[in-house]
DNA sequence: GTCTATACCAGGATAGAC
DNA sequence: GTCTATCCTGGTATAGAC
């Protein structure tokens, strides 16, 4: 464990999130965080001066976090969620990525990610305690997981229809269709994380099954005979 | 306002069910209850021995409301989660049902109790943010909304299947693909009844796309000519 | 930057009058 | 069955020595 190198700073935000995911930001108190650290409750107020400084930093670092690694998932970088137009080239590494196995790959590491990263899942668990009493980690927790996610993915799946790789359903029902149930799963095991391979299992699954609903190139594999769509 | 017609006991109920679901039960105060109930909290004693009395009982509450409503959507009554054999009388209600409209009457009225109900929005909000320091709640919640849900209507589906209106498609995954947008729609607006017009609309696309992707009777309006499969 | 000691208050709960 | 008064614990935070 390098844990003991971290300077005290750091493994006061460590303990206080790994305490805040569990029992909450009022049901923490100083001293569980102040035992879990290794020192006196006194003592850490020389690092923050409040409770309350210590969740702040937390959802703060956090934000940061997010920022850098949702670019790895091609998912919005800035303020407002959307991506500038011309930034569309980050998009492009999603259309490469579509087909089956791509889409598997993608959405395998984004289960992933969020259900092992320890400080991503750990966050989502806080964000779910504290949302309804938490105006800012409620709307960082719902634009984030319920808003930009779909927002984006939507323009994506749209993009597609229009190039002929997905059907030419209503993108936003194509978005959903493809994340609630990772949200469902995520939602479903973020609390079991040994249990990742059963999750794992069920989202190979359910994405084959998307891509049988909504891939419009039924005949890839022998390149001719575009199949009209099954209805409509 | 008949409130003030009903017993202090199911007053407090009553208050502290909002309460815990907004603050959770360690940030509910019981001060704050019987301030809301519009006692002392001292007499709040008379009815209850702790507060956490106050909490068990509502848990306790809400299982029996859960029953008791729990029939009216088809879903499994007893303790096990799955209905016996000789229950799938029940199940029929279902197969009926399964034209689009009847598909979207369903998830509608589905969705439309858990958000606008007093009493199951309040519980599903106290469930999120206490599933993970409460084991009862834990179980209850992870029991009732993923596992049972998910497992009863898998056979409803798989019988369907058999039956030639769904496609013969894993039961499984089709119920994830029916059942995570409800979730993820219920997770979105459960803290916003106002945009329940909102919800009901994309839930409506939702569950006409899924109709399109499972349904194996494409020609139902002309009766005749089974179409084969998409694809497999 | 960690400790001990302590101030201070809020919250849960009880006793006893009415 | 509601009130006032009170107890006690535990939690946040500060002061000051080392």
């Amino acid at each position: 464990m390098e844990k003991h190198k971290m300077p005290t700073k750091e493994r006061i935000i460590e303990e206080s999130l790994t305490l805040f995911s569990i029992k909450g930001f009022k049901g923490t108190s100083v001293k569980e965080i102040a035992d879990a650290v290794g020192i006196k409750d006194s003592s850490l107020y020389k690092h923050f001066k409040s409770k309350r400084e210590i969740f702040d930093t937390i959802v703060l670092a956090v934000g940061k976090r997010m920022e850098e690694t949702s670019k790895a998932f091609g998912l919005p970088t800035d303020a407002n969620g959307l991506p500038g137009e011309d930034q569309f080239e980050e998009a492009a590494i999603f259309y490469e990525k579509l087909t089956l196995e791509g889409l598997q790959q993608l959405s395998r590491d984004f289960l992933t990610f969020y259900m092992t990263d320890p400080f991503m899942s750990r966050f989502w668990r806080m964000a779910n305690i504290e949302q309804y009493q938490n105006e800012e980690i409620y709307n960082v927790f719902y634009k984030i997981y319920m808003e930009d996610s779909i927002r984006y993915q939507s323009r994506v799946f749209a993009e597609m229809s229009r190039r002929g790789i997905l059907k030419d359903r209503d993108p936003e029902v194509m978005t959903i269709s493809f994340y609630a149930p990772i949200f469902f799963l995520l939602s479903k095991y973020i609390n079991r994380p040994s249990k990742l391979p059963e999750a794992l299992e069920l989202l190979e699954r359910q994405v084959e099954d998307f891509y049988l609903c909504y891939n419009d190139q039924q005949e890839r594999e022998q390149d001719h005979a575009p199949n009209p769509p099954c209805r409509k």
